[in-house]
Parts: C-alpha cells; sequence; structure tokens
DNA sequence: GCCAACGTTGGC
DNA sequence: GCCAACGTTGGC
C-alpha cells in the first residue's frame, strides 16, 4: 500500500539540540527522546518513513524554522523514560509498558536563511497553521502540504 | 525574568 | 467529574 507522505514541524531549543548538532550527529540522524505530551507523542506514533520534518527552534533568537530532516525509523519506545538518574525519567512507565515513544530522524538540509516566526506571521496563507496559533505549544505537530510549500518557498527565496 | 496558555495531578 | 494547584512551554 503507498502511504501518502506526510508533513511535520517538530521543535527544539538550540541550546540543547540544535540542527547544527543534528548535522554532525553519527550518520546525521538522532533520535528524538524527551517527547512527554501525549498529542505529540500521538504525532510521532502516525509518522513514516520517508516522512518530512519542518525542524523549528524555539527559545531563540529569532525562533524560526531552520531546515529540513527526514524520518528514518518509526516510534519505538523512548529509552529515557527508564533513566532514572535521568531527566526524562518516568516512574509510571515499564519496560513491559513503556508509555513514551520517539522516532529517528536524518537530517537534509539547513535553510540558507531562517524563515523566522515573524515572518511566517506575515504570510496569509499561513493563519491557521498549528505553530501560530495562540497557546499552541506541541513540540511535534503535523504540518499540512500547503503550508510545507510555502515555507519552504519562502526559505529558497531571497526575501 | 515575566507571564499567558496549556497539560497534568489529585483532593473532594 | 470538577477544579484548584502546580509545572512546563516558549514568546517577549
Amino acid at each position: 500500500m503507498t502511504q501518502v507522505r506526510q508533513y511535520w514541524l517538530m521543535k527544539s531549543e538550540p541550546s540543547a539540540f540544535s540542527i547544527q548538532d543534528l548535522a554532525r550527529s553519527p550518520g546525521q540522524t538522532t533520535c528524538w527522546d524527551g517527547v512527554r505530551n501525549y498529542q505529540a507523542r500521538n504525532f510521532m506514533r502516525a509518522m513514516a518513513i520517508g516522512d518530512q520534518v519542518l525542524l523549528y527552534h524555539s527559545n531563540a533568537d529569532p525562533p524560526a524554522v531552520v531546515g529540513i530532516a527526514e524520518v528514518v525509523r518509526t516510534s519505538y519506545p523512548d529509552d529515557t523514560q527508564f533513566d532514572k538518574a535521568g531527566h526524562h525519567y518516568d516512574p509510571t512507565s515499564s519496560r513491559a509498558q513503556p508509555r513514551w515513544d520517539m522516532v529517528d530522524i536524518r537530517y537534509r538540509e539547513t535553510f540558507p536563511v531562517a524563515v523566522s516566526l515573524d515572518r511566517l506571521r506575515q504570510e496569509p496563507k499561513l493563519k491557521k497553521m498549528m505553530l501560530l496559533r495562540k497557546g499552541s505549544r506541541l513540540s511535534v505537530q503535523p504540518v499540512t502540504p500547503t503550508e510545507w510549500a510555502v515555507v519552504t518557498k519562502i526559505a529558497r527565496s531571497r526575501t
């Protein structure tokens, strides 16, 4: 069965893990661990290999979509939920019934000029984009094909 | 550092 | 099931 390619947006704080960190990772690939929100987790569970991901830097100056990655492994248990010493430890989870999942993504490109939050807000076609909705804090969210096209077009233009 | 918005927890 | 308290996110 042919899977329609899906689009997503994933946030990270560049001080914790930036797109540059991803580009320097072994195989330019990383597991996206630490997600502790059910909606975000469910979106990761819906991802398929080959899905395209906008990488967004939050708590950055300016906050911006900075590039593209690709899903290379579908969801599997996030090891950090079992690590008692780790910041992402979840005592209510067990190896028999893991609560939190992660996916692997691989670096694809860094935009020559990042598309800032301000710039995105100027775009009428992105009015409904989840990222721009007031109070939206989801770290993993779906992007429509139209939104994807608009964002990547801005990224490739000179203005 | 501030604080609005949101999610989760837990007492009742 | 309600909702107050609390913790987190993330723009500013």
